[in-house]
RNA sequence: GUCCCGGUAGCUCAGCAGGAUAGAGCAACGGUUUCCUAAACCGUAGGUCGAAGGUUCGAAUCCUUUCCGGGACGCCA
């Protein structure tokens, strides 16, 4: 139940009436204006600025803004539910409901429990693929971001109403699990008893592999020492990529994060069998003529030592948005990435999506535009890509940047974070913060300002609601909880004024999100739930001075219902929101 | 050189398709614990929304120009 939207609805039905009176055009657009809870709480609950927006239209009547608005609040106030509908300022109009309303919207959140607030299944299934780390070593800091962000982006989409397939993309075709395998059959010979000394460069030196090289010798003995390269790498790059996608994976769990799809970048290629999809990609491109043979200049600004200027396959990207076209094989052959990532994408399309989501580290930003162009090439225009840009995130010690990198071996792990602060703090924190805006993790500051983290206001929040029921039923033996019961309660009981904004809160919910499931932006759910935390907490501690105001009074089972009725909502609409979130909705902080 | 993302209170950040007197947390200062958990609450103070033009009833928000910071522009992934 969304009283925004309702409201929305009755306003255009209003707008058809005059425009039917040919007091507005019949072209009118009716999506152009909006309802919304005015920031002034003198103003009323809702707020329309339809009269505004249309005044250019109105004039062409003879009418002006304050005139339109004057007649739509007019057909406004003659509703049941509306107490007063009046036009201020250069022509809002803003509208106070009558109590049933926010009644009737406490009713809905306590009958619709954890459904309360989703969108009714509309809209095409969605694909959102995120995380899609290199299987070369566990997960750091700087994945988490757009980890927790595309879970949350995926979970928000999903309660929103449309169909959601999460999806990890493996690169495990590169010349980096080349890399990978070398390392691993390093750690391999010093499992055999050889001494390795320092790992030479160019390989990664961390520790993580060691257990890799002990299971390849255990299960390998000393037969793989003696063979060559070409023979003993493609069975120790398998070993190792498996290997690391179980690290992987179980880094995810410990981020709560979690995937529906796991695609194999090694498989398009057809490297291991199979069918070549990314060379039948290209080739139905070409059959398109969008693929040719030609000449690039070279690149600006960045000097590049070996550049060659050679004739290469090109796939015309510059067609579709592009800034120039983009080689799709390397001089040995081999296909470029984005020739593997067109054939992926493709392979989305063919799988029946026409809405994709990517959700990319900021550090790929210039790629949107191809990958965009190449999505519209290969969908013929049918299918359309959202690249979601996470800023990366600058890890801090106590004010001093700590360098990330795979190959110094000295990053700091995901599951050291994890391990040191809570699953909860880490996604709540990076969820309070828009996508694109740079983040700055201090790893010294989290975890000694952790009880100043926000993650444990709004869990506190639910906690304390919780109690607050258990106490009704300490107080009133046999009292009965359940959202079925309290929903016959007398809700008019309610009037006091803390009382009545929460209820504005929460009947705002399910417009929160809606319009982050359609900004793709989770963090508004984060400081929505903060909000309504504050409110909740606020009216609790009124309490203290003015006990009349409490929750359980010992003398009105009646007010009590009502009240646990409202505590019962609060928590509920907490627990749907932290669980878009992934973080934990706890009965008691300890 | 081109492209992308930022620039809002001392600090970290919100600001919802352009809406009414720009908000929150932290830090600062002053209060509140016989009372449903003080991991909380109340109050005070704090802002030329980087700058300049433009669009209109109205701009932090849209457009142009510009300054500052970060990122990207290679057959890497």
């Amino acid at each position: 139940m969304n009283i925004f939207v309702d409201f929305q609805r009755r306003i255009a039905t209003l707008l058809e009436e005059i425009v039917a009176a040919g007091g507005l055009p019949k072209t009118l657009d009716l999506t152009r204006f909006t309802v919304e809870p005015p920031r002034e709480a003198a103003h009323g609950d809702l707020s329309a600025n339809a009269a505004m927006v249309y005044a250019k239209e109105a004039k062409a009547a003879g009418a002006n803004a304050r005139a339109l608005a004057i007649e739509i609040a007019a057909g406004l106030a003659e509703q049941d539910d509306v107490d007063q509908a009046e036009v201020a300022g250069p022509g809002f109009i803003n509208i106070r409901l009558k109590p049933t309303v926010f009644e009737n919207v406490l009713r809905a959140a306590l009958n619709e429990g954890p459904r309360f607030g989703a969108g009714a299944p509309a809209g095409d299934p969605v694909n959102v693929e995120y995380v899609s780390a290199n299987p070369t070593g566990p997960m750091h800091v700087g994945h988490a971001r757009g980890a927790v962000f595309g879970d949350a982006l995926a979970s928000l989409i999903d309660f929103a109403g449309r169909a959601v397939t999460r999806e990890y993309y493996v690169n495990d075709a590169g010349a980096q699990v080349d890399v990978l395998a070398r390392s691993a059959f390093l750690r391999y010979l010093e499992a055999l008893g050889e001494t390795i000394g320092a790992v030479p460069e160019g390989l990664y030196p961390g520790d993580y592999l060691v257990p890799v090289g002990a299971a390849l010798a255990k299960e390998f003995g000393a037969s793989l020492r003696e063979k060559p390269e070409s023979e003993w790498l493609p069975v120790v790059r398998r070993k190792a990529i498996d290997a690391m996608m179980v690290m992987i994976r179980d880094d995810l769990a410990a981020l709560k994060v979690r995937h529906d799809v796991f695609s194999s970048e090694r498989a398009l290629t057809g490297a291991d069998g199979g069918k070549d999809r990314v060379r039948a990609a290209i080739e139905d491109l070409r059959s398109r003529g969008i693929v040719y043979l030609g000449r690039l200049p070279p690149p600006k600004g960045a000097h590049i030592e070996d550049w060659e200027d050679r004739e290469q396959t090109l796939f015309r990207t510059s067609d579709f948005g592009d800034d120039i076209d983009r080689p799709l094989v390397k001089s040995d052959g081999g296909y470029t990435y984005f020739a593997a990532d067109i054939a992926y994408h493709k392979d989305k399309i063919d799988r029946g999506f026409r809405a994709l989501i990517d959700v990319w580290g900021a550090d790929h930003g210039g790629y949107v535009k191809r990958m965009q162009a190449a999505v519209a090439a290969v969908s013929q225009g049918q299918a359309s890509l959202d690249v979601r840009l996470c800023q990366l995130v600058r890890l801090m010690r106590a004010g001093e940047p700590v360098k990330m990198s795979k190959r110094a071996g000295d990053f700091v792990t995901l599951r050291e974070v994890v391990d040191e602060v809570g699953v909860d703090a880490v996604r709540f924190m990076m969820l309070m913060r828009r996508n694109d805006a740079p983040l700055d993790f201090d790893l010294a500051k989290v975890i000694e300002q952790s009880q100043d983290n926000p993650v444990f206001y709004v869990q506190y929040a639910h906690a304390r609601g919780r109690s607050v029921v258990r106490q009704a039923g300490a107080t009133f033996p046999g009292f009965d909880a359940s959202p079925a019961a309290l929903a016959g309660a007398d809700f008019g009981l309610l009037t006091d004024e803390s009382e009545r904004s929460i209820l504005r809160l929460i009947a705002q919910y399910p417009r929160v999100v809606e319009q982050a499931a359609a900004a793709r932006e989770p963090h508004r759910i984060a400081f929505y739930l903060h909000e309504l935390a504050t409110g909740f907490h606020a009216h609790w501690n009124r309490g203290k001075d003015m006990p009349h105001l409490r929750f359980v009074n010992e003398w009105s089972k009646e007010l009590t219902n009502a009240r646990i009725a409202l505590a019962v909502a609060v928590t509920s609409v907490l627990a749907s929101g932290l669980a878009l979130l992934g973080v934990n909705a706890p009965e008691e902080m300890r």
